[in-house]
This record gives structure tokens, sequence and C-alpha cells, in this order.
DNA sequence: CCTTCCATTGACCTTCTTTGACTATTATAT
DNA sequence: ATATAATAGTCAAAGAAGGTCAATGGAAGG
């Protein structure tokens, strides 16, 4: 465990936690990790993308920077129908499991909800070789179920 | 003789005694047991199915493992099963909302997660002259993301 | 024996991560 | 202005898991 992305991607994130951007040097934390600055941009790209909320700004050459801004969308009236026009009429299970990311982070959703969420869209709720209507419902519901239960699970251990 | 499936299985459930899930290399087992990696896959999926009361979670790549998680299953042992065998391949939205407040009043989902379940098997999310899976996914998600929204809205409502 | 069902294996596939070579940009010293 | 050093970005390839499936093996029942 401890994946080298998942320990950049914390680290980054507590960085965060006070204030909504950070700025840092990717040589700097590269080195600090021990690893390719190129990791870096891999650990932005897969974590820090602007379906999970933030945005990326840099500058190269001498004093250069990374800075990571969590995008603003307190007081935003139209989240809801920007992200309704990103996933437009067709989405990719990553970015729909980015987005679901993005809503828990900010607390819109509470974890089982997000678990509830990702159960919905996966891939093995909806890549079926049918059309009827009621099957397809039926596959997403099954794997909603599931997801239920699996959330009992997590609260009991929670609660003990 | 003890089949090797059956060793398998008794090692798992013997690291979960304690805990309700474990997490594990599938290599490393497999290496463990002098066996082909796929056999680790056999087990689970003739022993740790749903039907069984087991949960399946994974990930490839660098840094991977299966975890395995024991459902809870309040009073009736097969409750689960049960709903899945009732749901089948094909369920109308009928049923299927019947079986969701089913669930909320035995308090196996709050309200905001029924409502969210609702959403995603509504015949509005689903009757859609759809063929891709993208295509399809989005509907089900936009719906989704709709009801995050009212119930945050009614959550607002209630907070004042 | 023969069939059937469960178990086992291995070849091939998919996903996620990490690295390195090469490229692009910017600041600073000359 | 120009050269150089200091940064960061891109992309393809290699590495590190786990997944699938069809073929084979083996044991129990008929």
């Amino acid at each position: 465990m401890a994946q080298l992305s998942d320990s950049i991607e914390h680290f980054i994130k507590d960085l965060m936690t006070d204030d909504a951007h950070v700025e840092l040097r990717r040589n700097e934390l590269a080195q600090h990790f021990g690893c390719a600055p190129s990791q870096i941009n891999y650990v932005l790209a897969t974590r820090f993308s602007v379906d999970h909320g933030y945005i990326i700004e840099s500058r190269r050459g001498g004093g250069g920077y990374v800075r990571i801004v969590r995008m603003q969308t307190r007081g935003e009236p139209n989240f809801l129908e920007m992200l309704l026009n990103r996933v437009g009429n067709s989405v990719d299970e990553e970015t729909a499991v980015a987005i679901i990311s993005n809503l828990l982070e900010r607390k819109m959703i509470t974890v089982k909800e997000a678990a509830l969420m990702r159960s919905a869209v996966s891939r093995n709720a909806l890549a079926l070789p049918i059309s009827a209507k009621d099957v397809l419902r039926a596959a997403v519901f099954r794997n909603m179920l599931v997801q239920v239960f699996k959330n009992l699970e997590e609260e009991n251990r929670n609660d003990v």
C-alpha cells in the first residue's frame, strides 16, 4: 500500500487544508519523494484535474513554480449547471468518478452517497449488451443494492 | 484431501475472524500456495461471491490489491440474496421503488440515499433511445447530480 | 467405464504507476 | 541581445499489479 502517487496526493492536500491554494517547486517535491519530476505531473493530472475541482497554474524557468488552486464554488449559483454541461449526454466513468470525488471533498455528499453514486455509474452497472429498459435498470439497481450493504458494513465497523 | 481451493478459502476466512475485511496481494497469496494467480480469482468467485455475503474490491497496477469485505446482513441472513433474486435481470420502476422504500423503512439507507437510488433507477434516467454505454451513463448520472442538489436544498431549508 | 462437475493452469488482456529522454519556457549573467 | 542555467511539460515505454477465459485435469457418482 501507500502508493507513491497517493502519498504525494495526500501531502499536497495536507498543505491545502487551510488555504485554498498552494505553491510548490516541482523538482523539490520530486526530490522529497525521491522520484522523477514527471511523477508530480502524473499526480496532478490524475488527482487534481478540473473535474476534481482544481486548477493548476505553473511557470517555468528560474523561480518557477506549480500552483494548485481549489476552485471556488461557494455561492456559485450555476455549479449544478456547470456540472450538467460538463457531463452532457455522454460521459466516461473516469470523469464521473472525478466529479463524485469533487462533490465529496466539498462535503456536498457523504461518503456513502458517493459510493452509491459510483456504483450507479460504474462500468459494471452499465456495460450491458441489452437495450431493454427494465433489464438495464435491474443491472444498475443490483449494483446499488450491493452498495447499500457495503455501506452498512462500513457503518457497523465505525460504530465500534 | 483438502482441496487447494478449500485451503485458500480457510486461509482467507482465518484472516477475517477479527476484522470484517482483509486486503491481500493476489500474486503473493498465489505464491504462498504455489498456485496460479488466477486460482485466487476462482476461490473468490466460488466462495466469496455476493451470494455468499462478501464483496470483492480490487485495484490493478503498482500497489494493487484485492480487498474482501464481509457484509453485515442484519437479521435475515440472506436478505440481500432475496432482494437480488427479486430483481433478477429485469425489474420495473415500481418494484425498484418499493424495494428502496423498504430499505428506508428498515433504516438501512437514509432519506437522501433513498432519493439518490430512486433517481438512478427512474424512468427519466433510463428511458432513452440509447445504445452507447457512455450516453446511458450520462443520463443516469445527470439525474443523480440533480438529486444531490435537491438534497442539499432540502438540507438547507431544514437548517434554517 | 463414462459422464459430469469442480478445480487448476496458462496465455493473453486491462489498468495504473513510474521513469527517462526530449522539449519548452523564463530569469539572469555577460 | 545572447547565452546559459534553472525550471516545468510531454509522451512513450517499461513495470507492476490484477482480470478473463478457454483448455485441461481429476474426483465422485451413475
